[in-house]
DNA sequence: GATGACCTGTGA
DNA sequence: TCACAGGTCATC
C-alpha cells in the first residue's frame, strides 16, 4: 500500500495525462463513469500522492478532482509496467492484460494500471476521505486507549473498524494482537492499561516490520490450524471473531 | 456491531 | 468441484 504510494510519487507524478482506460464499470464506485473520467483527467497532471489507510488519493492539477484508488486485496500498481513491492500473498503475479481493471495513458507514452485479478479494488472521483479514521501509523497510544475503552466489541473488530483506525486487516490485525498477546476475542474495554500499550507498540512494530518488507504481509504468526505457535508451541486456533477467519494462540494471548 | 454478498484465483 | 481468502457495503 505504501509502496504503491511511493510508487506513484516517485514515477508518476507531473506527467501529463493523455486518457484515461476505464473498461470496467463495475470498478468505478460512487456513481462513477468513465466519461466522466475522461471530461475531467486527460491534459492534467497527478501533483501529490498520498494515502490514508489503505485508500491512495492522487490530487491533479488546475484545480482537478482527487482520484481515489483502492487496491483491495489483491491490487496492484504498475507504473510503466513495473510493480511495487513484494509479491502479495493470496494474490498472483502472472501477467494478465484482463486485470488492468483502470489506467492512466501519459502523453510520453507511459502508464499507470490498477491491476487486480480478484476486481475487489475500486477507482472513485473526489471521495470522502473523513469516512476514514486515523491512519494507523498516526495512531498514538491515547487514541487506541480511548478507542478501546470506549467499545464493548472485541478488540480485533475495534482495530478493525477503518471508521477508528484507518489501515488494519484482517491479517495485520492477527498479527499485532499475537504480538501484543491479546485474545483477538477480547472485549475491547477489558484490556488494562499495560495490555493497551503492548498493543499500541505491537501495531507499530508490525507496521514497522510490513513496510520494511515491502508492504507484504507475511509476519510471525503462521495462518496454518495446529501449527505450533512461534511463541510457545502451543497448536494455533482457528475461529471467526468480528466476522473473519481467525488465528491466534489459545495459551499466550490472553 | 454483526452478518452476508460481492468477486474470482488458488489449491485441495 | 468447491471451499476459501480478503476489503467494503447494504442490511439487519
Amino acid at each position: 500500500m505504501e509502496s504503491a504510494r511511493r510508487l506513484i510519487e516517485e514515477r508518476a507524478l507531473g506527467r501529463k495525462i493523455a486518457s484515461v482506460f476505464a473498461p470496467d464499470a463495475w470498478y468505478l464506485k460512487r456513481g462513477l463513469t468513465a466519461g466522466a473520467l475522461d471530461a475531467v483527467l486527460p491534459g492534467r497532471t497527478l501533483t501529490t500522492a498520498r494515502r490514508r489507510g489503505k485508500l491512495m488519493l492522487v490530487d491533479t492539477s488546475d484545480d482537478g478532482p482527487v482520484l481515489g484508488l483502492h487496491l483491495g486485496m489483491s491490487g496492484r500498481v504498475l507504473v510503466d509496467d513495473e510493480a511495487a513491492g513484494d509479491p502479495l500473498i493470496y494474490a498472483s503475479n502472472r501477467e494478465v492484460p484482463a486485470w488492468h481493471r483502470f489506467g492512466l495513458e501519459f502523453a510520453d507514452g507511459g502508464s499507470l494500471y490498477l491491476r487486480d485479478p480478484r476486481r475487489l479494488g475500486a477507482v472513485e472521483l473526489d471521495p470522502d476521505e473523513d469516512r476514514l479514521g486515523v491512519d494507523a501509523f498516526d495512531l498514538t497510544q491515547s487514541q487506541l486507549s480511548r478507542m478501546l475503552t470506549a467499545s464493548r466489541a472485541p478488540v480485533k473488530a475495534v482495530l478493525m473498524d477503518q471508521a477508528r483506525v484507518a489501515g488494519l486487516g484482517n491479517l495485520l490485525t492477527d498479527e499485532a494482537l499475537f504480538r501484543a498477546a491479546v485474545d483477538p476475542a477480547r472485549a475491547a474495554d477489558t484490556l488494562e492499561a499495560t495490555e493497551r500499550r503492548r498493543l499500541h507498540r505491537a501495531v507499530q512494530s508490525t507496521l514497522r516490520h510490513t513496510t520494511r518488507r515491502g508492504g507484504s504481509h507475511t509476519g510471525r504468526l503462521p495462518r496454518v490450524v495446529d501449527e505450533p505457535c512461534p511463541k510457545c508451541g502451543a497448536p494455533l486456533l482457528r475461529r471467526t471473531v468480528a466476522g473473519r477467519t481467525t488465528y491466534s494462540c489459545p495459551r499466550h494471548q490472553r
